[in-house]
DNA sequence: CTGTTAGCGCATTCAT
DNA sequence: ATGAATGCGCTAACAG
């Protein structure tokens, strides 16, 4: 049995190729009663255009590409979500790629893109990613690339992030606002710019709302879970033991969290914790944490919708702007049945 | 500036076109000279075959499409991050849908493949689903599908689904050589076959171990948090309370650690806890629980493995056959740091 | 309103 | 070892 395609069709009704195209995208110059016979055989034979042939003719594929470090992590999976709900909203095809952080994969990716395979590229960067020439080759190519989370600043088009500076802000005033008035932070890493962000909020929250910082309220932290919870069994201890406390990622929530049960301080009676988080763990074995997270899925919106703002204009240039959208707070999430 | 194609690069270096594409392919009847020019201008213009161009021609598209219901969860990212492993190493390319558990768009998401986008399928079907003709017509098409995790049983192909009585047997002989003679399993549903399937594991394990199974062993839970945790409080407090729970789904296992630290009973020393879950959640906040997990990954590999022996072979007809994997066990899993 | 013609970029058959 | 010609399936410009 042969491919059904526009030759068969039109051999079988006596008409010609361009009018069966036309009469199938509907065209304004076809009678009424051909576009009907047309589609009726088109129906009936399971008719699919052939969509290679199409991007070939009409250099546009309708597909776009998703590049980003690892996809098991509730982040990025969250931030396909919302991409791929855009893409389906526009009919579009969306093609993934998977880093692993692996700079030579990224690059490797990029540059088959330039092929004309995709439309456009949404993509966050590997963290080993330094050198940025494949970069800058995709986009001499014309082909609209928006970044999201990790972005590539030297190239100029729309970046999405996280706004953590205003996470910061909006975390610790929550706090305030249930009445602490003595708030630690528990920093992960005393350089990384997201947690630079993050307690620059802080800082600013409480200066905003004429609470003094103290020198002890700012707990660094590592890697070594024994060191910090003795860090943070003194800070519970001492003599002015915080109220309120801010975990800079999930994991120190947590080890506050069993050091507070060890000392028996009920959270969130006398302790309030609030934490950063993207796994549903932190509310949902500890209900008395609040967690704020990162708005993935929004974040993947707004990338694919911004690309195809740009797609819809036939890859008008894309501005450089930055889009930074706020985090949400949850006091407790809603659990989630699983396997 | 033009698109670089084999046109430019035959005019450039005064060459057919035909030459330039069998240097490029590195075809034997051409002078090494030759293809050392070729490829040098080739790489010095940055020059990428179209793809399309490509797949018209042959007929193969390189790319293949996943069906999933939804991707905002572990266990399936899990999937495709295995899927896409795969897919790597063969060059191939990945297309996602998600169905949202709609059989509309899985049925519209099918019934496009159709038209040649892609040489194979791999799906999770919707849940919703129970009309199967999309299936039918796409089988039909001769296009090779492999189903994992929730399979449609009346296609002859090759299904990927985890072993949910074996995982049950082992997480029950998990405890049993643990040293507990007095098991609770709790049920989530009664009739749903993942959980009849743990169930009956269950029940075999304790025969084979020559443990008297009682009535009262298998709790019977809800969605109603309440009522649950008062059920597991008379188990744990009843005369004789039993030394190990095997929690179906994660939810009962958080349940059930939440009762025994009312009751005061320490995990694992007093009641060894174990529990299905894709989630991190159990063994990270809480570690005395052990968790036994579907082995997402695997199932991705496997599955596209499977797609693309057939692919290789140029659409052999996949074999009707179901693999089934083994859940793993974790004890107690590192705890990844994220947001 | 419909048919004819001409490519899109590539791989391949058939010449030389 | 290379070139010329053909067509994959489709759309679009140009006739009539």
């Amino acid at each position: 049995m042969d491919q059904v395609n526009l030759k068969r069709l039109a051999k079988e009704l006596n008409l010609a190729v361009s009018t069966v195209s036309r009469a199938l995208s509907d065209s304004y110059d076809i009678s009424i009663e051909t576009k009907e016979k047309v589609n009726a055989l088109a129906k009936k034979l399971n008719y699919h255009p052939n969509p290679y042939a199409r991007s070939l003719r009409k250099r546009s594929s309708h597909t776009i590409a998703v590049i980003i470090p690892e996809i098991a992590n509730n982040f990025f999976s969250l931030v396909i979500d919302g991409i791929e709900e855009v893409a389906q909203a526009n009919d579009y095809h969306v093609l993934i790629y998977l880093t692993h952080e692996n700079h030579v994969k990224e690059a490797a990716f990029v540059r088959h893109l330039m092929s004309g395979r995709v439309d456009g590229v949404l993509m966050s960067l590997a963290s080993e990613t330094d050198d940025m020439s494949h970069l800058y080759e995709l986009t001499e190519q014309n082909i609209p690339v928006v970044f999201f989370d990790r972005v590539c600043d030297d190239i100029d088009t729309v970046k999405v992030t996280t706004n953590d500076y205003e996470s910061g802000y909006l975390a610790t005033k929550h706090l305030i606002e249930r009445g602490c008035t003595n708030i630690s932070y528990l920093a992960f890493s005393g350089n990384l710019s997201i947690d630079q962000n993050r307690k620059q909020g802080y800082l600013d929250a409480l200066e905003d709302h004429h609470i003094p910082v103290k020198e002890s309220s700012i707990l660094l932290c590592s890697n070594d879970d024994k060191e910090n919870k003795k860090k943070m069994r003194n800070l519970l201890s001492s003599e002015v033991p915080p109220d309120g406390i801010f975990a800079s990622v999930e994991l120190l929530a947590i080890q506050c969290y069993e050091v507070c049960k060890e000392l028996d301080l009920q959270i969130p009676r006398q302790v309030k914790v609030i934490s950063f988080s993207n796994l549903r763990t932190a509310s949902l074995l500890a209900p008395p944490l609040t967690t704020i997270t990162q708005p993935a899925f929004d974040i993947g919106k707004q990338a694919a919708s911004a690309l195809f703002q740009a797609l819809g204009k036939k890859a008008i240039k894309l501005s450089d702007q930055k889009i930074m959208l706020t985090s949400s707070l949850i006091e407790r999430e809603s659990t989630a049945i699983e396997g």
